[in-house]
DNA sequence: CTAATATTTGGCAATTTGGCACAATATAAA
DNA sequence: TTTATATTGTGCCAAATTGCCAAATATTAG
C-alpha cells in the first residue's frame, strides 16, 4: 500500500469511525426520521448535552451531518440518505451471525 | 434509550468498529475480490504479520469474515457481500464533501 | 524426532477516544 | 443591560485501540 492508497483508506476510515460509537449511530438513525435539536437528542440518548454536542461534530466533520441555527437552537439533519442501505448490510451481518451460532449450538446438542 | 436498545446499538457498533480502520478495510476490500491468506495481506499492507493476524481477528470475531485452514496457511474469505453497498456510501459522502468545499473554495475567491 | 514455515498470542508503550463538570459563547426576552 | 436558555469548548481522567517484539502453537517436510 503506497501513501496515496493510504491516505484514501484514511478518508473513509473517518466516514466509518464517525458511525462507531452506539450515540452516533442512534443520532444518524434518528436524523433519517426528521431533524433534531442538541436538547432533542441529548434528552432522548440521556448523557450529558456536551458530550451530545461532542457527538455531534463529530458527525458534522464527517459529513454525515449537517445543522442550521434556529435561534438558538441549532437543527441538525442527516446529509446522506444512503446510510439506510448500510444499516441494511449492518443487519445482514448480525443475522448471519446469530443463524451460525444458533447452529454451533445445536450441532453441540446432539453429541 | 433503554438497556435493550442500547445493547442493540452496541451489537451494530460493533461490526462498524471493525471496519473503521485503513487496514481492516483494505482486508475487506480485498477479500471481496478472492480470498487471502495471512501471509498475502501482511505483504499487502505493509505491517508486522502478528499485526495484521489481530486484524484478521477483530473482522472475524465480528462475523464480516471467515477463514479456513489449508495446511499450514489460513485462507480468509469475505463472509457479508453487502459490504459493497456500504462502501458505496461511504464514498457518495466523501464526493459530497470534496463538492462543498469546492463550494466554499469559490465563493471565497469572489469576494 | 528435528527443522522449517505459517500463524496466533501475550506483553508493553504510545496514542486516541469517551464522558463528565465547568467555563465560555450566542441569542432572545424582560 | 440583565437574565434565561441553548449550545459549544476546555481540562481532566479512565478506558480502549494500535502496533511492535518475542514467544508459543500448529503443520508439514526431512
Amino acid at each position: 500500500m503506497d501513501t496515496e492508497a493510504q491516505n484514501q483508506y484514511e478518508a473513509r476510515t473517518a466516514i466509518i469511525k464517525a458511525l462507531a460509537h452506539p450515540s452516533r449511530l442512534f443520532i444518524v438513525e434518528e436524523l433519517q426520521k426528521k431533524e433534531r435539536s442538541v436538547g432533542e437528542l441529548t434528552e432522548m440518548i440521556g448523557s450529558d448535552m456536551s458530550t451530545v454536542s461532542k457527538h455531534l461534530s463529530i458527525l458534522k466533520n464527517s459529513g454525515l451531518v449537517s445543522c442550521s441555527k434556529q435561534g438558538t437552537t441549532v437543527l441538525y439533519s442527516l446529509r446522506c440518505p444512503c446510510i439506510l442501505d448500510f444499516i441494511g448490510c449492518i443487519e445482514d451481518v448480525l443475522e448471519t451471525n446469530t443463524e451460525s451460532q444458533l447452529h454451533i449450538l445445536k450441532s453441540c446438542r446432539v453429541k
